[in-house]
This record gives structure tokens, C-alpha cells and sequence, in this order.
DNA sequence: AGTCCTCACCGG
DNA sequence: AACTCCGGTGAGGACT
């Protein structure tokens, strides 16, 4: 059933519980328990658990074994509601909820603590704020009131349904972790960057590189900074505005071969090294933690591991257990057909109704059969491309998939001209960045954001619809980015479920934008192959309703995250 | 000694 | 050809 109870913490120990009505009331008097973690496990059929902040109250329920099946996050669905209402940045813990309601002073939200890696405990639970219970289910109350007041209730509740559960993924994934071999990872920092010498410094490879550099230039240069080495390039002749590498392939020099090497090597020593190790992986695992909606498309961030940079080098450490595998399954172009769907577009909902190579069928129709070509205009469509063949291009996709361009055309003007702008579900898109609050500039216009790059005339004619420019371009993606993971989140949510109802050993170990590792026994392998798959569909129809749009994966069952792409 | 900023790279 | 959208990460250095 739908049953719907809050709970909280006690605060001398123990648990306080109580049903909740249809509209979000106590409907009956609270009760005090004795332990938390057996309230909830011997209540199996209460439908969805009620609670201030699940990254607060889930750890601890999981480690005395129990698992829920729903859960509805009260702070979080406070962030949704307030940036919907156009509030964005206004404190959204459950005291600050309160005081708002009895229009009482509010308090800021609390700090989140700096990383700490060696530690156990959630980074994203600063120190748990104390709400009295009472007035914590006036809060829920409230927010089951706002919800009606959104621009669509159903989809706003399926919104906060969906994050919540996020919310109970993260926490499980943050406890599971993804398979990590350390001395699979060791060996390959030795192959690649060279043995560590006792006594510090670059190991033998990158040494080696860095020699070569200096000899190159004919004197001692460090590769590694950015400054050194635009001056000895400059003192050999060749100006150069950046270090970056698309800048320095394009330079005739002996010395960059060995440059662009070493920078690589760099990135993964300091970024993926031995120091990463030490930090993040414990007992054969490495756990990041992950934060449900941390940017403001709704897409995750990880805090500490970098977990959505593993550069794929670097895949070749995560290894199934013995027997186990891993199926990586990654959403096939799931913008292009997030977009179909939102914008109801008839050529390209036709285009995503087939399973097979989206940008083909487009290129089919449009661009008589330049697959890149297609491409480029799909992406510089959803990225408002500004220049280049991009440009182009998009006049064929205008004329082919008319409802789809003015979808993110609508999007991007909404932005320019500062009005909100919302994802499918009702992810509300923040006002423009640069009045800053804290200096009291409110009154400055949304134009005066960033500071001009050095030398530019501060208020040069022009500044400011550059500026309105680069936020139609964030706004434009932001629907589709945003609406996309509005779907991730219904996919998260239905494989969760699913791999728990068949009673599999399987366990979601990785999460990354569009891509889920599953880590199961090999005989499982199959089926949460098709859970994914069936989990894909079920949220298609969940987030946009009847749609010919289809949302396939490309699924590998596979020993080794290397070898699934 | 701690904080902030820039750079350049990783991933989607 | 150029670096469009969204982020995290560390190192180094400038600054307080």
C-alpha cells in the first residue's frame, strides 16, 4: 500500500513514529520506540518512510541491516520546492522550513564539513540541526500542500518521489562501493609512470620525460608549470597563449612530444595515483559518496575520489569479484532523445522510436547520410553551438525537426530574459549568477556577472548581451541536461526495485551521468541485463507519458570496467 | 599558515 | 577548427 509514515530520531535515544493521513497529517498520536532501526524493520508494510534527511538517518538503518523500500526527503524536497517557487538560495533545512512557516527568523543552513578522506561518516551531514518532531511534520504537511501549487502537481511529486529515491541509492552505493583491485592499480602506475625512488620526486618514466623537455629547450624547464613553460617557448620563438594540449599539438617543437607525455602522466600521479589509493580504496573497494542533485541540472556530483572523472586508463583496476561480474550498461544518446520526448518533436520522436543509431537515422533524414554532420547539429542544437559548421547545420535541423530547435530555442530566450526556466519534472533552473547577495548588489542586473576577462573595457558596448548569450546557452542545455536526469533518476529508482524484488545478489555499484555498473554473480549477469533494460522503458513512460521515444542501453557483462567499452 | 585563484586535465 | 553545455581534482602561487 501507500502508507506513508514520518520518523525521526529520538533524541535521548530511540525512535518517534506516526502514520500520516491523505494530506500529509499526523493521523494518529505519535509514539515513542526504543530502537530505531526495529521501527522501521518491523513495519515492512509501510509504503514510503517519511523522514528530515535520508543521508542523516539511512547509514544507520543500513548498517543495523535494513533497507527501505521508499523514502520522501524533507530537506531535499525543500530545494525543489523553493527553487520551483523561484527562491532558489534560501535556506532549505527543516528549521529554516519551520521558521518560514511562522514567519520567525530564519537560520542559515549549517556548513558542509571540509573532505576527509580517511573518514567513514557522510561528508554531506554537517552536524544534524534538531527539528522537534512536531514541527517537522508541520513541514511535511506544508510541502504536501505546495507540491498542488507547482505548475504540474503530478509531475513535481514524481520529482521529489524520485530524488528521495536517489537519496536511498547514493547511501547504498556509498556502503557498496565499486570494486577496486590495488595491486591491479599499483601495477599500473609502475607500468605507466615508472617506479617511485626512495627518495621522492617524479618516478623513473615521468623523470625521464621531464629530462627530455629540458633538453629540448636546452635548459632546465618544469614541465608542470604552466608559466615555465610558456616562456621557454617564448624564449625558443614560438608564442603560445596556453599550455593546453589542443594548443601545443598544433606546435612545431622537439620538445612538446615528450611534454604532452609528461602532462598526462601528471594528471593521473596527481589526480589517480598512489595518494588516490591511500585516500579511497578500502578492503578491495573504492567509495566515493555521491550527492543526488548536487548540480543544478539535477545531475550528481561525488565529493573526494573524483568518481565521475576515472579517466579510462585508469578502469582497468575495477575487477569483479571471483564468479561476479560487472554489467555496464550506458543510456544510448540519452539527450537527443530526452529531447524528442520533452519537445514532442514528430521527426525526431520517429527518429527515437528506433533503438538503433540515433544520429544515423538522423543523418538519414537531414543530412543525406553524413553521420557526423548530424551529430554536430544534434549536440550544437543542445549546447547552442554559436560558430562553426554547428552553425550550419542547424538550419537542416530546423527545417527537419522544427518543434525540437524551438523547444531549446524557447529555453534559451527564457533564460536571456531572466525568467525561470524548469525541466520536465519541474527542476527549476537558479537566477543568473553575479548578484552577489553577500555584498548587497541585488539591485545590479543579471548582466553584470562575471568580471570581464583582463583587458576588456569593463563596460564595453556589447558586455552585456555576451552575457545574456552565455545564459541562453545555459539555460538551453539545462532543459534538456536536466530533463535527462529527471529520467536517470526514474531508471535508478525502477532497477533498484527490480533487482531487489527477484531477490538477486546483485548490487548497483557505480553511477555516472548515463552509465550504471551492476556488480553480480556471473549467472545473474543476464538478468540485470534486462532489468536495466526494462528499467530504461518503465521510466520513459513514468517521466514523459505515452511516447514513441524509446531509451535503450548499450549493456557489457564483463570481468573488468576496461573492457566494456 | 591558511585562503583564494588560475591552470589544465579527467569524465559525461 | 576550436574548445560551445555540466561538473571535480590537485598543484602551484599569490595573497592575507
Amino acid at each position: 500500500m501507500n502508507d506513508r509514515w514520518a520518523v525521526a530520531a529520538a533524541e535521548g535515544g530511540g525512535a518517534l513514529l506516526v502514520p500520516l493521513d491523505r494530506d500529509g497529517r499526523p493521523a494518529a498520536e505519535v509514539r515513542h520506540e526504543p530502537d530505531l532501526a526495529e521501527a522501521v524493520r518491523s513495519r515492512p508494510e509501510v509504503g514510503r518512510w517519511v523522514w528530515r534527511s535520508t543521508a542523516e538517518i539511512y547509514p544507520r538503518l543500513l548498517d543495523a541491516g535494513v533497507r527501505v523500500d521508499r523514502c520522501y526527503d524533507i530537506e531535499d524536497a525543500e530545494l525543489l520546492l523553493l527553487g520551483h517557487a523561484g527562491r532558489w538560495g534560501e535556506p532549505r533545512s527543516a528549521a529554516a522550513a519551520h521558521a518560514r512557516l511562522h514567519h520567525r527568523p530564519v537560520p542559515p543552513d549549517p556548513p558542509v564539513r571540509s573532505v576527509d578522506p580517511g573518514s567513514q561518516s557522510s561528508l554531506f551531514e554537517p552536524q544534524p540541526v534538531h527539528v522537534p518532531f512536531d514541527a517537522l511534520l508541520e513541514v511535511y504537511a506544508d510541502q504536501h500542500r505546495r507540491h498542488n501549487e507547482t505548475e504540474h502537481p503530478g509531475r513535481m511529486r514524481l520529482l521529489t518521489a524520485s530524488e528521495s529515491a536517489g537519496m536511498l541509492v547514493a547511501a547504498e552505493l556509498n556502503r557498496a562501493g565499486l570494486p577496486w583491485r590495488a595491486d591491479v592499480h599499483r601495477a599500473l602506475l609502475d607500468e605507466l609512470l615508472g617506479e617511485r625512488y626512495a627518495g621522492g620526486g617524479d618516478p623513473r618514466r615521468m623523470a625521464e620525460l621531464a629530462d627530455e623537455v629540458s633538453q629540448a629547450f636546452g635548459r632546465r624547464v618544469r614541465p608542470e608549470l604552466p608559466a615555465d613553460v610558456i616562456k621557454a617557448f617564448g624564449q625558443a620563438g614560438i608564442k603560445v597563449k596556453s599550455t593546453r594540449r589542443w594548443e601545443l599539438e598544433s606546435v612545431d617543437h622537439p620538445a612538446v612530444e615528450s611534454l604532452i607525455a609528461y602532462k598526462k602522466l601528471y594528471r593521473i600521479m596527481t589526480a589517480h595515483g598512489w595518494g588516490w589509493l591511500q585516500d579511497w580504496v578500502r578492503d578491495g573497494r573504492f567509495h566515493p559518496e555521491y550527492l543526488p542533485g548536487g548540480t543544478v541540472t539535477g545531475r550528481w556530483v561525488t565529493n573526494g575520489g573524483g568518481a565521475l572523472q576515472i579517466p579510462k586508463v585508469i578502469r582497468r583496476a575495477v575487477i569483479a569479484d571471483p564468479g561476479w561480474r560487472l554489467v555496464v550498461a550506458d543510456a544510448d544518446q540519452m539527450e537527443p532523445r530526452v529531447l524528442a520526448a520533452i519537445s514532442r518533436d514528430p521527426g525526431l520522436m520517429d527518429v527515437a522510436g528506433q533503438s538503433g543509431d540515433l544520429y544515423k537515422a538522423v543523418s538519414d533524414r537531414a543530412f543525406s547520410g553524413d553521420r557526423e554532420a548530424a551529430k554536430i547539429a544534434v549536440l550544437g542544437a543542445i549546447y547552442g553551438q554559436t560558430s562553426g559548421d554547428g552553425l550550419k547545420n542547424l538550419a537542416a535541423m530546423r527545417r527537419r525537426f522544427p518543434r525540437a530547435v524551438d523547444y531549446v530555442d524557447e529555453a534559451a530566450r527564457a533564460g536571456e530574459e531572466g525568467r525561470l526556466v524548469r525541466t520536465w519534472l519541474g527542476r527549476t533552473c537558479p537566477p543568473a549568477v553575479g548578484a552577489d547577495e553577500d555584498f548587497g548588489e541585488a539591485g545590479l542586473p543579471q548582466e553584470d556577472g562575471p568580471e570581464p576577462a583582463a583587458g576588456e573595457p569593463e563596460f564595453a558596448p556589447g558586455y552585456a548581451s555576451r552575457n545574456n548569450r552565455a545564459r541562453g546557452r545555459f539555460t538551453r542545455n539545462f532543459v534538456v541536461q536536466g530533463s535527462a536526469a529527471d529520467w536517470m533518476l526514474l531508471v535508478l529508482a525502477a532497477l533498484r526495485r527490480s533487482l531487489h524484488q527477484a531477490g538477486m545478489k546483485a548490487q548497483l555499484v557505480f553511477f555516472q551521468h548515463d552509465e550504471v555498473i551492476v556488480h553480480c554473480p556471473a549467472e545473474e549477469a543476464a538478468a540485470v541485463a534486462e532489468a536495466i533494460r526494462a528499467a530504461g522503458d518503465l521510466a520513459g513512460r513514468i517521466a514523459f507519458g505515452e511516447t514513441p521515444a524509446r531509451f535503450p542501453f548499450t549493456v557489457a557483462e564483463v570481468e573488468c570496467y576496461a573492457d566494456a567499452k
